[in-house]
DNA sequence: GTTGAAAATAGCACGAA
DNA sequence: TTCGTGCTATTTTCAAC
């Protein structure tokens, strides 16, 4: 037995297993933050708030040249940190009016087509593999009730579904603090 | 009484009110789109795939020049179908390990102060309000078991909370039918 | 991470369909 | 109205440090 793993100052654990766990736990994570260092999480928060930003713009914004903020955005990329920019379209503005909601939960046999099915139908515009009793956590938007109705009746043979209709936002997609 | 409220053809409908709900209801919509015009469609596509192409590349993709697009991107901001442009960041990449979807019951009398300690708790990344008996819905990101227990721990004096831990995801966020 | 120059791009005024 | 052309200012990119 080495000495460092003899039962130190009372606590049970050696100095070296004491380092050890803080190293697996950044002094960032222990404070309830990213992994990003500051000129990242600035970077990306800005880009948060306006993926159009141009690099100079965000060069003067995080105090740095654009060179370097530019290189930064494609190491953030290639670290997969940022998975692309998007842009945050109001479906109500184009017609869809109702947002939903849905948790499906399969027949027995069933999970792999209806997991299938809610891929294949477009109004379902995003879909989470969740524990519990329902598999899936779907968010649907549609036009009208009517067609409401017509997306989850497809589900209805391999599926038991609960839903939702969304009557507001209390939080706006945001980041977690970086 | 005019005549164009008369019963005609035996549907009970005049021919002109028909016409009105025709009118009330465009193509597009029946055939299960948006309310955008093909141009703007393939815009705002591009624009989805990646929010930061140039006007100049985005004019090559829908087959415009670049003042025409950049004039469409500019209408769609204030029309209020764009309300802009975002990053897509992997919270995994950044030290979040654990997503989980929360539906939240405030106990009675607590329904404000339930949205507000969820509001102001940043791991809540999402929350919509939902009909049904659990008023909200959030998304949450945290680094650790005991970092959601924290977070749950907040609302519990005030609110029943379910919790399923995300496994995976079946459909990425994307788009409506355009 | 910074600087500076070359190439690409954005924004604007104006003209055409 | 909506789209295209030409000009100018800004921005991006790449080099060298």
């Amino acid at each position: 037995m080495r000495s460092d793993h003899f039962i130190w100052k009372g606590k049970g654990y050696s100095a070296r297993f004491l380092a050890m766990l803080k190293a697996k736990t950044p002094k960032n994570l222990q404070s309830g933050k990213s992994t990003l260092d500051e000129a990242d999480a600035r970077i990306v928060a800005a880009l948060d708030s306006d993926a159009r930003l141009s690099m100079s713009e965000l060069a003067r914004l995080v105090g740095m040249s654009a060179p370097s903020v530019s290189e930064r955005v494609r190491r953030l990329g290639s670290a997969g940190v940022i998975r692309g920019f998007t842009v945050d379209v109001d479906t109500r503005a184009i017609g869809y009016q109702i947002r939903a909601m849905v948790r499906i939960r399969p027949l027995p046999g069933k999970l792999h087509l209806v997991e299938k099915l809610i891929q294949e139908r477009p109004e379902f515009v995003e879909c989470d593999k969740i524990t519990g009793d329902d598999p899936f956590l779907a968010r649907l938007v549609v036009h009208s009730i009517e067609q409401m109705d017509d997306v989850l009746e497809v589900l209805s043979e391999h599926a038991v579904t609960s839903t939702a209709v969304i009557k507001g936002t209390s939080v706006k997609r945001r980041l977690p603090p970086l």
